[in-house]
DNA sequence: TGTACATCAGTGAACGCGCGTTCACTGATGTAC
DNA sequence: TGTACATCAGTGAACGCGCGTTCACTGATGTAC
């Protein structure tokens, strides 16, 4: 890849990041590009696709998720290495999980379904360790939803601690 | 009110819940204007802004879950009687309340946020006979945000109970 | 009961807006010699 | 090292679209007599 386009590549990134962070999932893409400083024409040749530009937003997240919940693998308690995991996931989430859900409810593209089956893999290995019936995809859209949730109140930052903790301080993940 | 004014606004409204039961928070009020065979301007007329609309459409459900709740009070299982009244809520939220949520989020209108403040009063009373210290406020959030996830997934219509019953089959409320 | 008319509701084309997306053109890059 | 040039990236005006919203006009209603 020639120089001046990775540059442009990065920047395209950090923008699309920022703008997320800044505005959700209303955040478009003139807006990305014009935060990044170029046009519109080189936005979409790096990402054709929305999608494509979530996926390598997400990537480095998801495999940073999945390289804990690794390491928690060990932990000694299992409940706990569970519920760590997963507030993991609903903070990384947040500002942005909004438009995955609704991405990967209509069409996955592969490099998105591939992400999203590496969660539940890693998710289904500390799942494993427990006591629990839950399902592990059921679990993970609840993350999701509480991701969400706390993102429609940004004057709450202390939301999303709370309503994790509210629905997994459970009988079933409860030592 | 004129007789053919109020036929109108009943075909507005009742289009309105068929169009946001279909398609969801996307909906435009175009689209419900034209499905209730008016002109945009009839809306308008009727509705003067996205909020009225709303508060329209879901002050029905709200009076309804409110006396549904107080009935509740006298269940002979307070914790029964919150997880009947949350998963109500949720089923009513669904279809609608990713919108409600989002205009909760930037200015509610005092109709609107009557309509909050009802549910919470109905919800506390419920949750005071519990021995829990859950916030009645984050326990409503949770039942919105299950609800809003299991829009995003039509295609899974066990979904919303199983969210429900995994984020309150809790030591908090459980027997 | 019939009619005239003031009032209020409905109409729908049109506006401005921002969106996602395209594409003919310009310009930078890096390679071959 | 210098230069020519093929290749690929960037540009940004422009397109079509659907949105929310308006408003000058038409038409129905119901009341007063």
């Amino acid at each position: 890849m020639r120089a001046d386009a990775r540059d442009n590549r990065d920047r395209v990134l950090r923008a699309a990041k920022a703008v997320f962070a800044e505005q959700g999932a209303r955040a478009s893409l003139n807006k990305i590009a014009q935060r990044a400083g170029v046009g519109p024409g080189t936005l979409y040749r790096h990402f054709p696709s929305l999608q494509a530009l979530l996926v390598a937003i997400i990537g480095d997240d998801v495999e940073a998720l999945c390289a804990k919940g690794d390491a928690l693998l060990t932990h000694s308690s299992p409940d706990e290495a569970l519920r760590t995991w997963l507030l993991a996931v609903a903070v990384h989430a947040t500002a942005m999980r909004g438009l995955v859900a609704t991405e990967m409810a209509v069409e996955p593209s592969p490099e998105l379904a591939a992400c999203h089956d590496a969660l539940r893999a890693t998710g289904s290995a500390l799942l494993a360790r427990t006591q629990h019936a839950a399902d592990i995809g059921d679990l993970l859209t609840l993350m999701n939803a509480i991701a969400w949730a706390s993102e429609q109140s940004p004057e709450d930052p202390g939301l999303l601690d709370r309503l994790v903790a509210l629905a997994l301080k459970s009988g079933q993940l409860r030592r």
